[in-house]
DNA sequence: AAATCCTGTC
């Protein structure tokens, strides 16, 4: 879908960010019910979730239940201290089936489990034991506060059960990450004769979009048809959820389509799916088109719509859309503005990432990641350190992703012995280390040069090495041009991982640099034998809210002599200032003349050429890459950087290249 | 008198 990013006009106005960010609303209201539940909920501290849960319905009860009036509940709890079930006791009231009911019910909103225990217990002792509606209250109230071992017995000890029985628990399992064994339950209930509804299918959907495979998922579909419920506007996002997260977006979108009826759920799933495919142009389209057709967008929206906008890197799209949000006075919740920070520091605008985790009024320990990963990316190693250092210090606990985040900054900063002591750090935060941060350390180790070092601890790491551990001593070896241990790492990579073109790149780009051109051959040919490809590369540039794409010698784009023609005038400028073009990249046979001329046309080098030739005089150039910069192409940026006294940050895969002055943030490290 | 779908950091 990358060609649907090319040259598109973008329907919508520009919006400046201070703007924006100044009148950014703060956060959400403290979650205090007036009723007697604050005491019924114990003196609990609230939970980020339950605090930030919007518009949360705050009744308490407002109706008569049975033989206990509301009066009785309020007169008993204004002083405070009576536990509900004191009340009942103390008072002999006998509460009716519906009490029972409502209180389990509210404990499950509330996500109160002990509280739920105790009404459960209480409903055990009552005359009413044998309601199955009760029962059924009871296994789903289990089973949201997520303890499915007691929904299980609950549903374990039920002598008969319904069909309600069996999606509650379907339902929970689903819920709570358990895929499997919610997809076990459907072919016994099948068995038994209970006839699954929409209900039942909508559950069954969720778990089998949260499997790898979309087997299930399609089985399920069938069983939909079957039972006449694929056109339920549930089971329809259901569906549609499915499909997208197995990566079957036209079955997505063709699933939407048929949907009769559709609400704001069905939307955000067919969102969320091309943003989590980096299609964030299709996102942003599609985040318009619901509300033409007066949809509207809610927190899951813009959460999406911002990962969408993060993955193109869309800065003034980004930006557009968050005005939105301000203008529909949805909050800054943690969730959204965690996507909005991480929108702007994938956009390049890392002042603008910061402003919002400045106004965040709760940071989450995703909030910090984000503002980690966001200083790491943009080359501000001891910045990322320092944030790492004072979200210890106020007591965040860090997760895998936080030591990842400081460990990658460690690395690309070159601060070796700070990045082994955050690896030992781990184990004191019972941080279990996985493989991406075993890859992260081999990386510290041989971007500083210790090539014996990166590779002793790989052969002294607890668990088994992957391709991409291997593969980080192998760009070290690259960098430091170790031609022996660099053959030997990318063996292993290929053995591991045969269909990955980067090693292969990798390892021709060594033999190449030592002018070894038949052993650059032999791997090519390995390469075109294992029908390993190489991913195209392009490059995109954002001006006046049209995204322009560009691939290598790309002779198709309307200005393409322009643009020929610019690189040949900066191309000769620099050259005069100290450029010497380095075509140890490419890999062609072919003299050096006709290397230099395929250099000129890489993605990057025609995007900033065309940034050159559109962009306002003077502007920042942002541009983006769907692969990491080649060595040649960083060389020539720094030098326009410095000739046209021009700031350009450059996106690759990996991170940031601010280009000032004739140099670059990462400090060469990339 | 019970049960359902969509969001974040690597």
């Amino acid at each position: 879908m990358r060609k649907g990013i090319y040259s598109r006009v973008c329907t919508h106005p520009p919006v400046i960010s201070n703007a924006i960010l100044s009148s950014t609303r703060s956060l959400m209201a403290i979650f205090v019910s007036p009723h007697f539940f604050t005491t019924f909920a114990t003196s609990a501290t609230l939970t980020n979730s339950e605090s930030e849960q919007e518009e949360e319905d705050e009744e308490g009860f407002n109706t008569s239940c049975g033989v206990i009036q509301e009066k009785d509940f309020l007169r008993k709890t204004q002083n405070g201290k009576l536990h509900l079930l004191d009340l009942i006791d103390n008072d002999r009231m006998e509460p009716d089936a519906a009490l029972y009911n409502k209180l389990l019910n509210k404990c499950t909103q509330m996500s109160k489990l002990k509280e739920g225990r105790m009404v459960h217990t209480h409903f055990l002792n009552s005359q009413f034991k044998h309601y199955q509606v009760i029962q059924n209250t009871v296994l789903n109230m289990y089973a949201k506060c997520g303890s499915l071992e007691e929904a299980r017995r609950v549903f374990d000890e039920m002598p008969t059960k319904d069909m309600v029985t069996w999606t509650a628990l379907i339902t929970g399992y689903s819920q709570n990450d358990r895929p499997e064994e919610a997809l076990v339950l459907f072919p016994p209930m099948l068995r038994l004769d209970l006839k699954p509804n929409h209900f039942t299918f909508s559950s069954l959907l969720k778990a089998s979009a949260a499997r790898p495979s979309d087997r299930e998922g399609r089985q399920i579909h069938g069983f939909c048809l079957k039972y006449g419920y694929d056109l339920n506007v549930y089971v329809g996002s259901a569906l549609v959820d499915m499909y997208a997260r197995c990566g079957y977006m036209n079955e997505a979108m063709f699933v939407f389509d048929g949907m009769i009826s559709k609400n704001e759920v069905s939307w955000n799933a067919l969102i969320a799916g091309y943003a989590r495919k980096d299609e964030g142009e299709n996102a942003v389209q599609l985040f318009m088109e619901m509300q033409r057709k007066d949809f509207k967008p809610t927190h899951f929206t813009y959460s999406s719509v911002f990962t969408g906008c993060a993955s193109t890197g869309a800065l003034e799209q980004g930006k557009w859309v968050h005005g939105h949000m301000i203008k529909s006075g949805l909050k800054l919740i943690a969730f959204v503005g965690n996507t909005l920070l991480d929108m702007y520091a994938k956009s390049g605008s890392i002042e603008d990432a910061k402003k919002v985790f400045d106004r965040l009024i709760r940071r989450d320990v995703v909030s910090w990641n984000s503002m980690l990963s966001a200083c790491a990316q943009h080359g501000l190693g001891k910045e990322t350190v320092e944030r790492f250092e004072e979200m210890l210090r106020i007591g965040v606990e860090p997760n895998g992703i936080a030591f990842l985040c400081v460990l990658t900054a460690c690395s690309h900063a070159g601060l070796l012995d700070k990045g082994q002591y955050y690896f030992e750090l781990m184990k004191k935060y019972l941080v279990e280390p996985d493989v991406s941060h075993y890859v992260t350390i081999v990386d510290l180790l041989g971007r500083a040069g210790r090539l014996d070092l990166a590779e002793r601890f790989i052969k002294e790491m607890p668990i088994e090495p992957t391709a991409a551990v291997w593969g980080a001593l192998l760009g070290a070896c690259r960098m430091h041009k170790n031609m022996e241990l660099g053959a030997y790492a990318a063996e292993r990579v290929f053995e591991l991982d045969p269909y990955d073109s980067g090693p292969h790149v990798l390892l021709s780009n060594i033999y190449a640099s030592a002018g070894r051109w038949s052993d650059a051959a032999k791997v090519r040919k390995m390469m075109r034998e294992s029908g390993v490809k190489k991913e195209p590369a392009c490059s995109w540039v954002e001006i006046e809210n049209v995204v322009h794409l560009f691939v290598a010698n790309d002779d198709a784009h309307p200005q393409r002599e322009d643009i020929r023609k610019m690189w040949e005038e900066i191309s000769a400028r620099i050259k005069e200032i100290g450029y010497v073009p380095d075509t140890s990249h490419v890999l062609l046979f072919v003299d050096q003349q006709e290397r230099e001329t395929k250099l000129q046309y890489h993605s990057e080098k025609l995007a900033l050429a065309f940034a050159l030739l559109n962009a306002p005089p003077g502007s920042t150039i942002r541009i983006k890459k769907n692969i990491r910069v080649c060595g040649d192409c960083h060389t020539a940026f720094k030098f326009v950087s410095k000739l046209l006294d021009r700031e350009i940050i450059l996106r690759d895969t990996n991170r940031f290249h601010h280009f000032r002055g004739g140099f670059c943030s990462c400090g060469d490290y990339w």
